[in-house]
DNA sequence: ATTATATAGATAATCATTATTGATTTTGCT
DNA sequence: AGCAAAATCAATAATGATTATCTATATAAT
């Protein structure tokens, strides 16, 4: 695979927030630095830094894909109103892991755990 | 909300199969007992379903979303190969949810817990 | 049974994502 | 540095999933 500068700088901004994104988000922010990038080299880039492993991809099921540069071992919390995602210092347990694989199903390469309620702001400001 | 016999029957399918199917192959079994109903009358009761309660949507991130009437507290297993998913009776820990719960982030409604990896179907057939 | 409202069915529209294509950039070699 | 081959880009078309719209039908209450 050849070095692109877009590549890499996707990944910067990526690992820049703390908001997770998503593809068009990263679209609008990568293009104060490269104007003429299209959407497509960016979602194009974000398959590829998955694949890497460099980059992960958050499903929450709002239609839209969200993307995280922070491969550490963590969890996320996701607001159904306001959609965003925030970190939670919190994994799935070596046991469970460990059950998953014992299973005899199939490889376990990743485990996620994802909490979905109302946050905070929203809340205050009645929902 | 009225009651609806397509909405009842898409439950009851939902039910009695152990897949997790999508909106798409909800639709071509629910056609076998109405084989008038639409698409978007299954996507529309899916979507009331799962505001309900009684059904869960499940999100891997392959492109479409998956479904499940079984409520009961259990996580899955997604191959990213075939694209299936498997259920595995093991559940995000008390202590796992409490934590989520006092980060104060907001209200925790669902912790989900999802393993993926590539099923044994599928590394057989060599892939 | 009549009437009011919710839902169905058909279809069009939207939105996210992927594929295609020809131009440009990067790499590896001399 | 100069050049050929391969990879990536930008632009755009295409696809696929999901949602919205609109008229007809089914449901529920009187």
């Amino acid at each position: 695979m050849n070095y692109s500068r877009q590549r890499e700088y996707i990944k910067e901004y990526l690992m820049s927030t703390k908001e997770h994104p998503t593809a068009e988000v990263i679209y609008q922010n990568v293009r104060e630095e490269y104007p003429k990038i299209s959407l497509g080299t960016v979602y194009r880039n974000l398959t590829l830094l998955v694949e890497l492993g460099e980059v992960k991809k958050i499903s929450t099921g709002d239609g839209t894909e969200h993307y995280d540069a922070d491969t550490s071992a963590h969890s996320h919390y996701y607001c159904r109103c306001c959609h965003r995602i925030m970190d939670v210092e919190i994994t799935p347990s070596v046991d469970q892991i460990l059950a998953a694989s014992s299973t005899g199903l199939g490889t376990v390469e990743q485990a996620s755990l994802l909490f979905t309620g109302v946050c905070k702001d929203c809340m205050d400001n009645g929902k």
